[in-house]
DNA sequence: GGTGTCAATT
């Protein structure tokens, strides 16, 4: 890469070298022409051709359709074609050829066509010239159809035109197409060409085919650092970015020098799979390869950190950024609120020196996402007075907000405002409005707009009617509405929509519906991703199969928090006791630290097993050994567990050692405990409390009498 | 002749 850098800057130098040799061995009208442009730029050179009404070189005309070309200048183009048509009676193909690249590089496709179509004698260039014109201005098809054109004339492509249709190819993105096109190319001996290798290997990343992208790859004997750099980007486009970064580390392995783009792209990488760690170590070695300045490289540092939650890595980075753009600003917004920092959020986007309408997205979808409703909705209002044209961005983030305050009349209002903007078509705003009604408890609404949907519908529209549906106590009809789902095929039900189905089942007991689930996804090649298991450790345990549960537990393939809680809470509420605390160790041995969840399970298990003494351990252990500081539910049960075991005396110093005041249901608790076990001090304690709490309920102490 | 940062989505 370096060899290459340095000859381009090479050849940049040469450039005024070789237009003073041009200069000085050109015929006298030529230099004329030169020297004007040398002393007044292309437009007057341009003009003064007319000056004579004799052809000039061929030279002349070449090296101003380049200089056009390059300044995107196509009026000077035409005049230049005009002159050169005019007065040179049978001009060249080559400089035919010339024109129409020029046209195409300045976006006047229908002038190089009309001249293409034109020219009496093409030549492969012609082709060549013409293809990468439609190529470059995004007209695929009509690349591709040139392309089939020139083959049907027996004109046989070589390796420019194939770097041109491949670009086409990734445009039209047709699989088929593509393998035909790989077939002629290895059938024509470019196979070893690293140029069209990589652009193949491209196109195949853009089909979604990574397997085939990279057996090419792997195959290609050269690759450069642009090869590295478009397997490093597909990987992560296809949303594999543990191979992208896979990728990029091989990469490094071979002493390769990346470009500031594929670091890029292994840092989104990094993003996308939340690789904190691989990350940092991308921005040491950026460092050391003297990206420590480069804006694209910074750019995506801060996004990295910003996804893995190191907001302060970002912060620190974006101070020291010399320029910020609308986009810096935007991401650090959005990512304080992603990670629940809504008020250092709204602190930044105050602060910002300009916001576009991402921005607003961007501070509401915070709001939402932390179920701030109401703020939420006071940001509408602020946001509603300074922007004038909303997009359905802010419209599913207003519908989400109706939702969450169950406020059907300003969902109503919204799906006017989609009405009369034409936003009912958008497949988001639909599924919004869907979510919207069906919170609000206008299932009618809902379920007509679902009919309308049609082939529109996606696995969100048939998620917002299961929760919908749910969440109104028709579980039954959910189950139902999930197997029509499945026997249409319409839609594949997603990860998303078996686990909503199976928290279905769980909550109403369905075993057998559950495992069907199951098994539907087991027979369908559903890759059990760890929300999914949970949903179905869950499901089991609440249906009392605990066993089943463990063994789905067992055979996930990666265990986070979430996970370990579900299986510690199921075995906990199946009095699997002893299993608890056996899995509690398990999971510190694999260093996943627990949570409030995590003890709250460890807690329930020891109140099950009557188990005080562990209990009383597990509570120290989580401030001192976890750091974890106890939450009211916590003290809640070391209260149920000392009481309902008859431990008065440690009944007492907990609750009377506890750094807040007992809350009267603790102290209703404690009276219980105290009438059953007779505990006179401690109950009168209690009952003065409470009168104190609550002076116009009147509580006394009374022992229970003993009963057998 | 190939690659190409970053911002909001129900």
């Amino acid at each position: 890469m370096v060899a290459m850098q340095y000859n381009l800057h090479q050849l940049k130098c040469l450039r005024p070298l070789f237009t003073r040799f041009l200069h000085q061995n050109a015929s006298p009208d030529d230099a004329k022409i030169y020297s004007i442009l040398a002393s007044s730029g292309l437009s007057k050179a341009v003009s003064s051709l007319f000056s004579s009404p004799s052809p000039f070189s061929f030279n002349l005309y070449q090296h101003l359709f380049s200089l056009c070309a390059s300044n995107r200048s196509i009026i000077d183009a035409r005049k230049v074609e005009s002159h050169l048509t005019t007065f040179a009676t049978t001009p060249p193909a080559f400089l035919i050829n010339r024109v129409i690249e020029c046209y195409g590089k300045c976006g006047c496709l229908s002038d190089a066509r009309e001249l293409f179509d034109e020219m009496s004698q093409r030549n492969g260039g012609s082709w060549n010239a013409m293809i990468t014109a439609y190529a470059k201005n995004g007209c695929v098809e009509e690349g591709l159809s040139v392309f089939l054109e020139m083959y049907g004339c027996g004109v046989l492509p070589n390796e420019v035109t194939f770097a041109s249709v491949l670009v086409c190819c990734g445009g039209v993105l047709e699989l088929g197409l593509a393998r035909q096109v790989h077939g002629l190319v290895f059938k024509l001996g470019f196979e070893g060409n690293v140029i069209l290798g990589c652009s193949l290997v491209d196109v195949y990343g853009k089909c979604s085919v990574m397997g085939d992208a990279r057996k090419l790859f792997d195959e290609t004997e050269n690759a450069n650092v642009v090869s590295w750099n478009v397997i490093v980007r597909r990987y992560l486009e296809n949303g594999e970015g543990r191979e992208a970064v896979f990728m990029f580390s091989e990469m490094i392995r071979k002493d390769l020098v990346p470009m500031n783009y594929t670091v890029s792209n292994a840092l989104g990488a990094c993003s996308s799979i939340f690789a904190l760690n691989e990350g940092s170590q991308i921005h040491g070695y950026s460092i050391k390869i003297n990206f420590k300045e480069d804006y694209v490289v910074l750019t995506s540092l801060i996004n990295m950190y910003l996804k893995c939650g190191a907001l302060r890595d970002a912060r620190v980075i974006f101070d020291r950024l010399g320029t910020r753009d609308l986009g810096h600003w935007t991401s650090l917004v959005s990512g304080y609120a992603k990670h629940g920092n809504i008020r250092e959020a709204r602190e930044l986007f105050n602060e910002m020196p300009v916001r576009s309408l991402i921005s607003w997205n961007a501070m509401l979808d915070g709001y939402t996402h932390l179920s701030q409703f109401e703020e939420a909705l006071d940001f509408v209002i602020l946001l509603l007075k300074e922007i004038r044209d909303i997009d359905y961005v802010t419209v599913g983030l207003i519908l989400h907000t109706s939702a969450g305050l169950l406020d059907v009349e300003l969902g109503k209002q919204v799906h006017g405002y989609c009405y009369r903007h034409g936003l009912c078509s958008n497949g988001f705003v639909v599924n919004a409005l869907l979510h919207m009604y069906g919170s609000c408890g206008n299932l009618r609404s809902s379920r007509i707009l679902f009919y309308h949907m049609g082939p529109q519908r996606n696995y969100y529209s048939w998620n917002a009617v299961l929760t919908t549906l749910a969440r109104h106590k028709m579980s039954e009809e959910a189950l139902i509405v999930f197997s029509k789902m499945i026997t249409d095929s319409e839609t594949k039900p997603s990860n998303y929509n078996c686990g909503t189905v199976l928290s279905i089942c769980a909550n109403i007991s369905a075993l057998n519906t559950g495992k069907e689930v199951h098994g539907f996804m087991v027979r369908n090649g559903y890759i059990v991703d760890v929300v999914a298991t949970g949903a179905l450790v869950d499901m089991y345990s609440k249906c009392h199969c605990v066993e089943y549960a463990f063994k789905v537990f067992q055979r996930a393939a990666c265990r986070d928090l979430i996970l370990w809680n579900c299986m510690l809470l199921g075995c906990s509420h199946n009095c699997k006791v002893d299993k608890v605390f056996e899995l509690f160790e398990l999971m510190d041995d694999e260093g996943v630290k627990p949570d409030n969840t995590t003890f709250q399970a460890v807690f329930i298990a020891c109140i099950n097993g009557s188990r005080v003494e562990l209990g009383r351990r597990y509570f120290d252990a989580m401030s001192n050994k976890f750091f974890i500081t106890p939450r009211l539910e916590d003290y809640e049960s070391m209260i149920e567990l000392y009481g309902r075991n008859g431990f008065m005396k440690d009944l007492e110093n907990f609750i009377k050692d506890m750094p807040f005041d007992p809350t009267g249901p603790m102290l209703n608790k404690v009276l219980d405990f105290c009438r059953k076990h007779g505990h006179s001090s401690l109950g009168n304690w209690a009952v003065n409390r409470l009168n104190d709490m609550n002076p116009s309920d009147t509580y006394r102490y009374e022992p229970m009498e003993q009963v057998g």
